[in-house]
DNA sequence: TATGAATGAGCATTCATTCAT
DNA sequence: TATGAATGAATGCTCATTCAT
């Protein structure tokens, strides 16, 4: 929601599980000149401040963000009015990320591999703004309340993948998928803090892959 | 050691220029009860910090951890003389207690239960505080920069336990130190995050580790 | 020069990425009228700052002055990002004063008579903000070190007008520009601590000049 | 009056115009001790400040000056109730100690002579501790409607010796004793801030003189 | 009585947000 | 509509002064 932008009113929110979809169809003249603009601006906006955040912190003033969107304070103010709303922007966009990556996954054959692949691109995606997603969860953003419902979909739709993995005895049954999450997203954070690239992320995900497997 | 009273010195006055100082008689008694006030408010502010950044985050304001403390700003200031010197202050006693911790094992027998039981004790450590551990890390403490020299005798204390569980076959080998150690930190904050209590956790250890045993 | 306004700075926006900015037309008009608005705040400030500290000393509470200047400590803060900027925005603008009274004597026929106005002017000139001169050398502005360019630009044109005058045997060979700036600066400086008015100060130059005179 | 130690009482205090005396009559013992203690712990602390407010200004926290003086905080406070008090008792000190100069000039033969090495003696002391003038001046101690008094009686002597000069012809009329007074305390401000040193200063203080002559 | 710990009002400065242009 | 100047509440920290030891 907080990602649409302010303005302007008439857009169609209802394809959830889609990435910012390409296909706009601008129909009128005049209006829509606008709209591009103000879209541009939104997505500079957004962009700026997963940089700046994840950069920075996320105590960095507003001014800092506007200024490397390149916009004055007042249009980033137009297009989020809150400081908070820019968090709750960033942090559904990044929500819309790991859902591709999940929907990459629905028709694969083998549901260990699936499982194990979502595990990876997970940690992919939280360890690229890894910094970010901490900063916002310090922030006070309790992501877990305030986006339940993208949340559910996620979660339910994962867990549909661990459960015929388990039923395959690809994975241990006593590991629930929020189990598989934190795993995954702590490892992330401290792996982060600890320097690690991405290939030292996927070294632990292989040991927690590792401890997912049905015991002997 | 830092955790150590800054105002309080007891060094022998050198009282150049005073006359009439006949007997030192009061030398084991009168500064000791000011240096026990004074030590108790240093642990009550600790305390309260700790509490303080756990509960609402590392940018409460000095004022709250004061109130919570029951003594005046000042105090506080003349106890550590800056915020970020609090933070430091409860970061030592943290390690000081992991330390503790890993000291209990030095002489255990068995070094596969040795290792495994720090790494639940460690976790238990992390997480009982791991709101803090949290908001310091994100309050850009560095800890692993500043507090090296504490670090890496943990760090080191801990492979040795770990290599003796590797020779005795009972750890992967391609498992290092600093792995375990941000699987347990990350798995805490995590869980912490996601509300789990400590069987919570407990659960997500007993993975990492059954992730850790040699593969057969 | 250090006067300018600091925020407002002129350069023509680039516009990356906005489409539909056909007609160049408000070019003259909507961003001047910000500026004149900005500088007229700069100057209320200075000024304010100018009286408050010269009554006030410069211990004012900076939010004494904003208050002053009928603005906001914020606004003040974006002109003058720190007190000693303010201060030292504060001597600049005196130094100004002071060059252009000298500038207005380069082209004098008598060189004693042109020395000798000067030296009026200038006891003037610092008569007039005389508690402020006095209460920013107190605050640590080390004036002398910090605008060494501007004074010894003064110093230069002044030691001219003297050099010339010693030539005509209208001033004693032996007393520096230093020694005369120093002779009133100070007698500025006691003289409005002893409440002297503007004809008391001229009093006392009189009594300086004839100690100047050639002797006899 | 705020030179005296506040805690004993039975001070004759009416030699005015003596610096501090040595002639101590200690008769007693038991409380004499502590009197002696007292006192020299006062004069400590006098000393301390003299030296801290000269050489970093009046704005120097008071703990400094009571470590400097090698005693605490609440010693220095038993013996000047304020920071205020410190400076008054600064001023009167000096006070005195420009009496005694003058004193030792009241049965001087040639009054020309005395007056200009008074002159002479009165720039010595207030350079001594120039800064320190500065700064309690600025600090809002005005010397003149406080220590009315004391300085009554300095102006009166000095103004004595100036008048016997003018009646020798050997001072212009027209320069009151106020006026002289002012070119020397002014002239040793500037000069201590231009960094002379002493025959800087007397060079000044030399073309003052010379402005005094009776002009022919 | 000397000490220095405790106190808290006060101050410089920052930054989210509003609003005139 | 975009801009950035203005606003002022909030925060970290200092320091004169008091008071328990």
């Amino acid at each position: 929601m907080a990602t649409a932008p302010v303005g302007p009113r008439n857009e169609t929110r209802s394809d959830e599980g889609s990435i910012l979809q390409e296909k706009g169809a601008a129909t009128e003249l005049a209006p829509r000149a606008m709209r591009a603009d103000a879209l541009k601006n939104h997505e500079k906006i957004l962009r700026a401040a997963e940089e700046t955040f994840a950069s920075e912190g996320v105590a960095v003033p507003i001014d800092v963000v506007a200024q490397r969107a390149g916009v004055g304070v007042g249009t980033l103010y137009r297009h989020f009015p809150t400081k908070e709303a820019l968090f709750e922007a960033i942090v559904v966009s990044r929500l819309q990320k790991i859902q591709a990556a999940l929907d990459s996954h629905t028709n694969d054959p083998d549901p260990g591999d699936a499982f194990f692949s979502f595990m990876r691109e997970f940690a992919q995606q939280v360890n690229e703004k890894r910094d970010l997603f901490d900063a916002l969860t310090l922030a006070g953003i309790d992501i877990k309340a305030q986006y339940a419902d993208q949340l559910a979909v996620i979660m339910e739709q994962t867990d549909r993948l661990r459960q015929q993995a388990v039923l395959r005895d690809e994975i241990r049954a006593d590991a629930s998928t929020e189990d598989v999450v934190n795993l995954i997203m702590g490892t992330c954070h401290a792996a982060g803090q600890s320097g690690d690239d991405e290939s030292g992320i996927f070294h632990l995900i292989d040991i927690i892959i590792a401890g997912l497997r049905p015991t002997a």
